[in-house]
RNA sequence: GGGCCAGUAGCUCAGGUGGUAGAGCAGCGGCCUUUUAAGCCGUUGGUCGGAGGUUCGAUUCCUCCCUGGCUCACCA
């Protein structure tokens, strides 16, 4: 154990003090009868009205015999002031012994105070939970409607690590979190609209497949064997299409062995979605309004700022095909290009490529490079070479390319769709060039599902998919810079020091 | 993995061309019965991220390491 530091033993001490007044300083319950919020909107009803309201201690002004404080609940902050006369000697040495970030229970009754604050004047003052460390003190002024903050708690690691500290201090950091939560319930909402059935799937999968991405690996001890954590959801919601279910959809977390970075968090969530009898040019529309109608619900609006940017998300977005793109912006035409041809140009372009690399890879690489950070509209990306994507249907026009779009906002891709392959022998070839991209070294070259191609053999009916990053989403619509923003647990490092 | 930056009190930060540290807020003690960044007086609190080195002496200089941020690479 570590030395517990003054602050600590103060509040330790002062916890022995309220048990030897007969205070139970964790009791079990406490009836509220309101909000902060509720008390703030309905001042006239409530005026002179007993009410019960409960929260966390956040400011506190003792002035003598009598005092000020704010309590916060979910929705936000009151103001309580406490008078010895009013509560008693005893209630008034309790809240003596009380700390910033105790949780009580207030019964009194709403006035408004000489500076025009709804306050409530405390009758009856509970501890309801004595806190024992002490919080990041911010406090904050209001000045020409302007809130102005002091000394925020802004030290991003324990910010992210203490993250149950950094949701009570920066209301801010709730607010994205709630956005967060309305954002996949008006998907949920609009998904369900369609009948479409909301499924889960396997996380634990003795295969995984379904994406360009390296497992995490476990062990599952009964049975001895190997288990991946599912990149992608992919192939169990297309069985469940071959199973007869027209329209199939999934939030869920994949798990993906990789880096992180502002943009990556080894877990993180997407919605998948499969539709059957459709294609992509469906699917796209349907992702435009999806996404669209999210934002309106959610920000009531479609026009969004992000990161200074000015971006509307009404539909219909710009449709680029991704050959059409890059000689757009680099002036080159890759279409029809050999390997050995598409190297060149990189070269030129000055892109660097490896050795290894097939030709879907350099171009995904070109595209990179020079297209996709310009693309700040909402844009879908159509038409990718067939060897970049091994699940995808064959153009129908043109064979060296599949049916795919990505939809690109503000320069990141934020989702991924196609025509889904449904042909089992053409998904046999595909895997088998994915074997060998692995066996040249390619450990992200997806795996044979022998059982798959055996449900496709079954058949499966025209199918369209989608499947959309969540997380970037809620950065997009919250305009948050960083994917940790929007994860209530970002992963991270082990700390070293004692807690 | 490379580059740049940061880590000093519970929080936000100063400081030091080497003599073991300061402020504001919080805390503690006192005054104050409508305050609001409450105020006034007093005051406690730190292995200056860690280890090693140089030195009479390191928080400061050097090396390595840890953690984080940004960025490039990798990666959807």
């Amino acid at each position: 154990m570590e030395e517990l530091n003054q602050l600590i033993l103060q509040r330790r001490e002062k916890l022995l003090k309220l048990q030897e007044m007969g205070i139970n300083p964790y009791p079990y319950e406490f009836s509220r009868t309101h909000s902060s919020a509720d008390i703030l909107a309905d001042f006239e009803k409530l005026q002179e009205k007993e009410v019960a309201v409960a929260g966390r201690i956040m400011s506190n002004r003792l002035m003598g015999k009598a005092a000020f404080f704010h309590i916060q609940d979910m929705p936000g902050k009151i103001q309580i002031y406490l008078k010895k006369d009013e509560v008693g000697e005893k209630t008034f040495e309790v809240y003596k012994l009380l700390d910033m970030g105790d949780i009580v229970g207030v019964n009194g009754k709403v006035f408004k105070t000489h500076t025009g604050e709804i306050t409530i004047y405390c009758q009856k003052l509970e501890l309801l939970s004595k806190s024992l460390r002490p919080l990041p003190i911010v406090k904050e002024k209001v000045e020409e409607g302007k809130k102005i903050v002091y000394d925020p708690f802004s030290d991003k690691e324990l910010r992210y690590r203490q993250r149950y500290v950094d949701l009570l201090v920066n209301p801010e950091v709730r607010e994205v979190f709630i956005k967060r939560t309305r954002i996949i319930s008006a998907m949920r909402q609009f998904l369900n609209q369609y009948d479409f059935l909301e499924v889960q799937t396997p996380i634990l999968q003795p295969l995984y497949g379904g994406a360009a991405a390296r497992p995490f690996v476990t062990h599952h001890n009964a049975l001895d064997m190997k288990l991946y954590l599912r990149i992608a959801d992919e192939l169990y919601l297309k069985r469940l299409i071959v199973g007869g279910f027209d329209g199939v959809y999934e939030f869920g977390n994949d798990f993906r062995n990789e880096g992180i970075d502002r943009f990556h968090n080894p877990e993180f969530t997407q919605m998948e979605l499969y539709v059957a009898y459709k294609d992509y040019h469906w699917m796209m529309e349907f992702t435009e309004q999806l996404i669209s109608r999210a934002a309106q619900e959610v920000l009531k609006t479609t026009r969004i700022k992000y990161q200074g940017q000015e971006i509307d998300l009404a539909p219909p977005w710009r449709r680029l095909p991704l050959f059409e793109g890059i000689k757009k912006f680099t002036g080159r035409d890759l279409a029809g290009l050999d390997e050995n041809k598409l190297r060149r140009e990189a070269e030129n372009l000055g892109v660097s490529v490896e050795d290894s690399w097939g030709g879907g890879k350099i171009i995904d690489e070109i595209f990179g490079e020079f297209v996709e950070s310009k693309l700040i509209q909402p844009t879908f990306i159509t038409d990718y070479p067939l060897e970049m994507s091994p699940l995808a249907k064959k153009h129908r026009q043109n064979p060296q390319l599949v049916e795919r779009f990505e939809p690109i906002i503000a320069g990141k891709e934020i989702g991924n769709a196609f025509s889904e392959l449904n042909d089992p022998i053409d998904q046999r070839e595909r895997f088998e060039g994915q074997m060998e991209l692995r066996a040249k070294g390619d450990e992200e070259a997806q795996v044979l599902d022998e059982d798959f191609i055996r449900a496709l053999e079954h058949g499966m009916p025209p199918t369209a998919g989608l499947g959309i990053g969540i997380d970037r989403l809620v950065m997009l619509l919250t305009d948050s810079p960083s994917i940790r923003d929007v994860i209530f647990f970002p992963h991270m490092r082990p700390e070293q020091s004692n807690l």
